[in-house]
RNA sequence: GCGGGUGUAGCUUAGUGGUAAAGCUCCAGCCUUCCAAGCUGGCUACACGGGUUCGAUCCCCGUCACCCGCUCCA
């Protein structure tokens, strides 16, 4: 396996060939904002689709839900986001330290001031590293973006949008439950959009202020929580398998006890090595019955489940399998990242491959090629199509034909602009892992040549049949 | 939010107090019977806003963004 690619030439690439841009590049850029080109929204598409078929798709207990972003300002209180999210800091002005302000007043037996226009550090406190007693007021860090719903922006009219699109489901889990016909176990999955106005975004778009999210609530009986929290890690490892991400670059970090919310009774991160270090790509939580607890608390709606087949009324714990997409696409392109040495002069196919040495330029009789390895479900662009050459009106009317066809059924590239191995090379780069070239034996006999991106060998296969066989080629497994 | 660094074309870089160069990419044309070939032509840049100056891409100030470190990360 290749190692960890420089961030520096991914994220050149990513703007060079279209799949990451800045947001609002052409007035300066936002920060914590990130758009995704033409193969970046494929890619992205490819991860969701995979999502949804392997959490939602195939499995007869577990629903979709689409919710709003913006919900009642009551969620926020009742899930503890409004209170959890406006930790009050503290800042030493003589070393630059941060700290939670009530936690740093605490360890020094002192307790944090509540006033009513906010929080006052008690006379004394001091830096607890360079003891200077120059601290700078509490200051609150709410981590959602505030908004106003309606024309008047007064306090009443103040509402969020969603940090999660976990809180969601549970408030759409009583009409969920009464209109899906589900039974404990059971769960609500989601994909969308969230909001976290983080303090430092940073390391491209794994920290952004905008992400999107896929989210899974599922339901269990009390008691159970133990076991579907290890199937559910076990199913999502096996996920992050199938999409192409390697059992040696992904890691678990499982929650020490002390560490857990006091609610949960188990938590483990789903990791990936990146080239900026190891990060988490998937959090897997065990939360009890606190959120629907909570949610029964302010909304005075039960949230209980009549078990038919014990006659028991319990509220469901659930277990809470929550990804980033933006995070999952990041992973797939540091992943697919290589670059080799082909060796010159091959016969069609017959090229020597080398890794490169990062850093050396490519041995005599070598030469260097950028390609992205993607899984072939999650490559933006799955075939590419080719004249030889395109000024043989009959191969470019041929290919043309073959492309038009294809294109039903997937995303394709079309390209007759210089010559073949450029073509070859472009696709390459973004990641296609097939391309089919139109040469005068297909006038002949009606084979087309189908090379293939990691092995750079080709193969002749009949046009007729072409669909069939890209089909096993690049759907192996789907 | 703090400290340091950086900002010239799509990308990578050069350069200058008198508005700018190159390679690659991209586009068009010619050519081309399978791995970034060749020829011709073309598009495109001094992050933004002020200031100093006859004149600023260059000097100064501010802002924004990116990178590194600190901090933070329910």
């Amino acid at each position: 396996m290749a190692g960890s690619p420089d961030m520096e030439k991914l994220t050149s690439l990513c703007k060079r060939r279209g799949f990451v841009f800045q947001s609002s590049e052409i007035y300066g850029g936002i920060n914590g904002f990130w758009d995704y080109g033409p193969l970046g929204a494929e890619l992205k598409r490819n991860i969701r689709q995979s999502w949804w078929r392997d959490v939602v798709q195939r499995r007869e207990n577990v629903v979709g839900l689409d919710a709003s972003i913006i919900m009642h300002p009551r969620v926020w209180e009742a899930s503890g986001h409004l209170s959890g999210f406006a930790d009050p800091m503290v800042d030493c002005r003589a070393c630059k330290k941060r700290y939670k302000a009530d936690g740093f007043c605490e360890e020094q037996g002192l307790k944090l001031i509540r006033t009513d226009a906010g929080f006052q550090l008690p006379p004394g406190v001091k830096c607890q590293a360079c003891g200077s007693l120059e601290l700078t007021e509490p200051r609150s860090f709410n981590l959602m973006f505030k908004t106003f719903v309606g024309p008047v922006q007064d306090e009443s009219a103040v509402a969020y949008l969603r940090p999660e699109t976990a809180q969601g489901i549970f408030a759409d889990y009583a009409n969920v439950l009464a209109t899906s016909r589900q039974k404990v176990p059971f769960g609500i999955a989601q994909i969308g959009k969230a909001f976290r106005n983080e303090i430092n975004p940073k390391n491209y778009t794994f920290r952004s202020r905008e992400f999107e999210q896929m989210e899974l609530e599922f339901f269990v009986k009390p008691g159970t929580d133990r076991e579907w929290h290890e199937t559910w890690v076990a199913d999502r490892m096996a996920w992050y398998a199938a999409i192409g991400l390697p059992a040696d670059s992904l890691g678990q970090d499982v929650y020490a006890k002390e560490d857990l919310a006091h609610y949960a009774s188990a938590c483990v991160d789903i990791t990936y090595r990146f080239p900026f270090g190891v990060q988490e790509l998937e959090g897997i939580a065990a939360r009890g019955c606190f959120d629907l607890s909570r949610h029964q608390e302010f909304s005075g709606k039960s949230m209980e489940y009549f078990d038919p087949d014990t006659n028991e009324k319990y509220i469901p714990h659930v277990v809470e399998p929550s990804a980033g997409v933006d995070r999952i696409a990041l992973a797939l392109l540091c992943e697919a990242y290589a670059e080799e040495w082909v060796g010159k002069g091959g016969e069609s196919g017959a090229a020597e491959i080398l890794p490169a040495e990062p850093g050396k330029p490519a041995p005599q009789g070598y030469e260097a090629r950028t390609v992205m390895r993607f899984h072939p479900a999650m490559a933006p662009v799955k075939v590419a199509v080719f004249p030889l050459v395109k000024n043989k009106p009959e191969l470019v009317a041929k290919a043309r034909e073959i492309f038009t066809g294809l294109q039903r059924r997937w995303p394709c590239a079309w390209d007759q602009t210089g010559a073949i191995g450029r073509r070859y090379r472009r696709q390459d780069e973004i990641g296609t892992p097939l391309a089919v070239t139109v040469d005068f034996d297909t006038l002949e006999n009606g084979t087309v040549t189908v090379r293939d991106r990691d092995t750079m060998r080709q193969e002749r296969a009949s046009a007729d049949t072409l669909a069939e066989t890209i089909a096993a080629r690049i759907e192996a497994g789907d």
